[in-house]
DNA sequence: TCGCTTGCCGAAACCGGTTTCGGAAAATAT
DNA sequence: ATATTTTCCGAAACCGGTTTCGGCAAGCGA
């Protein structure tokens, strides 16, 4: 009372709970518990003590609530960079999504990156371990993938970008690639194509599973007879879609269309036309999957099943918290459908009879 | 000593520092300041602590170090997606150095992204106010930087990646991008160019400064009057690339040779040629900057100085770190070097007298 | 008016670590 | 042998929140 001690305030002092409770004269378990939306908090106090701690600029420490509620409020993703999956080009959208959702619930989101599966392995129980994160993000599902095991034993929430076999107790996003692929089969065989090859991804992830059956699917549909010579696998990068295609271009019958699982193979078979002479659109048509901003620089631009890599992040985040929070993942399933983009690569065979205007605005 | 209680052992029971001082009969105190290099341990002890926490699997939770320490041992990233300034190719490369730096030193990541000023801002301050982060790498530097005052007077540690002109108290990595504009058009003199175009980025971005700086200094190296009809800037896609090239051809005494500050540009200086008719190497020399995987796909290659983001982001990591741990800042600086890929865009000018075998190989 | 809920908040324990402080035992000096 | 320092560890406070528990006062029914 005598003399008002001149507050250092050196540096940023950080306006804590207990500011709050003694600027309202509360306790700081009732401000807590006021905050918190605690049932036995009157709303008049609720909302003094809601205004108090805005006015003040009071927000709590994660990690100080953390201690008790054993939740940091954030969200782990383990990025693989050993691999020309195409995956990086998503990466900015990707990442873009899955941070606007974690921002709108005030959580956050740690990455790491590995090169191998037990670099990721290694990272997955570190940041568990210390608890650095709530949950997990998996990327680039495998058709049978360790990780679910893995996870599940360490009771960690998790959900998928992709399915997966093992669905028990797990949630996900993805993409029906598979519906894409058994469209664009259709799409070609409209176009007049009978001879339609499917340059597929690489066999261990789940998506070339699926991707393999909505080929199949679509073949059936139109009524054509697989050719199992017509389908290779394993080409997710320019180089190795640029062999495939040769391969296909070199058989004795030839597909006059090709259907790939990932853009950037069919990016390769633009190179491998050129190499062999042939005209991507006229004698060639292609059909990509992805929708990467390369295929909109090829000439003609790549025909593709764009998908929305932002939109995915953002699902998943949001996913993902929900099941922290105490949802059933088997309730947090979702997918999504990937867009069409019909630009240049996709025309009538060349040795059609039918008129290239009559499928102009297909 | 009648009955062992049955640990209820469901779900993973963490061990905890007190379990660990329980084991050695020691207090849990004891076990921390062994943990942590404490000088008053003895080294038997300490060698017994650490030994029975390994041989325990106790990992200390980082939040609950954090509420005492004030250090939650992770570093913040807001990445903007609003430009399109090629920053999205290197984001894989860039967070993995990052990652590898920062998992060296058991530290995390946190990355956010921003499609604006007041969003990065925004997410820079909550970051910072939940103690979500120790300090953050800024990409993406100004000239003049508003984050570096507001961060500074937040008084939170940060980097940049590049460098700013208000020098005082900050720590950066950077690549001499003036070094390697300069180098450019020595290379492009070197082969007989007179008239040496240069395309810039935004001059909003310090490195735009630099470069152009750097081609200049280029011209007065090679004794050579610098002409502002050939400068141009704000080029940082390929579209604006296309445009500013077409602007610079279209000169009554149009340039044989082109630098451009940033890949992606100088790839649209090929779509531009192929329009005019000029082809590139022959008629019209480039050499571009960054090292984008893009550029080894056009035809001719384009020759370029390749930035190594990984070892950016490793670099950055590891000085901010050192400067949390409280480095001097002004000491935290590095800067890297440009690595020069000799490809087909850069020849002799085509009206040039000179022997084209005479540079093949310089 | 009295007893019994109900509403609402304070007191205090607690989370899992870190750090300060003090003191016993051992080592050294006197 | 005693005094003094050193070495080394335990006890306890502390960090900033959350959550449990208990109790006072007001409201209610009888």
């Amino acid at each position: 009372m005598v003399d008002q001690e001149i507050p250092a305030s050196r540096g940023i002092e950080r306006v804590k709970i207990s500011d709050v409770a003694v600027a309202l004269s509360l306790t700081k378990s009732t401000v807590s518990r006021a905050l918190n939306g605690y049932p036995d908090i009157s709303e008049s106090t609720r909302l003094k003590v809601r205004n108090a701690a805005r006015r003040m600029g009071y927000i709590p420490l994660s990690h100080a609530q953390a201690i008790k509620t054993g939740r940091v409020r954030s969200l782990g993703i383990v990025w693989r960079v050993d691999s020309h999956d195409g995956h990086r080009a998503f990466l900015s959208d990707f990442l873009d999504g899955v941070s606007r959702a974690v921002s709108a619930e005030d959580w956050s989101l740690t990455v790491s990156t590995a090169d191998s599966d037990i670099a990721e392995r290694t990272t997955l129980r570190r940041l568990l371990r210390e608890r650095k994160v709530d949950g997990f993000i998996l990327p680039r599902t495998l058709a049978d993938d360790p990780r679910v095991e893995w996870l599940r034993k360490e009771e960690a929430p998790f959900i998928l970008y992709g399915r997966v076999a093992s669905e028990r107790n797990c949630s996900w996003f993805d993409f029906r690639g598979e519906d894409a692929m058994r469209k664009a089969v259709a799409r070609l065989a409209e176009l007049g194509h009978e001879r339609i090859g499917f340059v597929n991804g690489d066999l261990r992830f789940n998506y070339a599973l699926l991707r393999r059956d909505g080929y199949f699917r679509g073949l059936a549909d139109a009524g054509i007879k697989p050719d199992p010579d017509l389908v290779l696998d394993g080409a997710m990068t320019r180089e190795s879609g640029e062999i495939a295609t040769r391969n296909l271009l070199e058989l004795e019958s030839p597909p006059t269309g090709i259907v790939f699982a990932q853009d950037m193979a069919a990016l390769g078979a633009y190179r491998a036309a050129e190499v062999s002479g042939v005209s991507i659109g006229r004698e060639l048509s292609v059909i990509g999957y992805d929708g990467v901003p390369e295929g909109a620089w090829a000439s003609p631009k790549l025909s593709t099943f764009a998908v929305d890599s932002r939109w995915a992040g953002q699902r998943l985040a949001a996913l993902l918290i929900d099941q922290i929070r105490g949802g059933n993942p088997e309730d947090l399933r979702e997918t999504g459908e990937a867009r069409f983009l019909s630009r240049g690569s996709d025309r009538p065979p060349a040795t059609s009879g039918r008129n290239l205007e009559d499928f102009i605005n297909l």
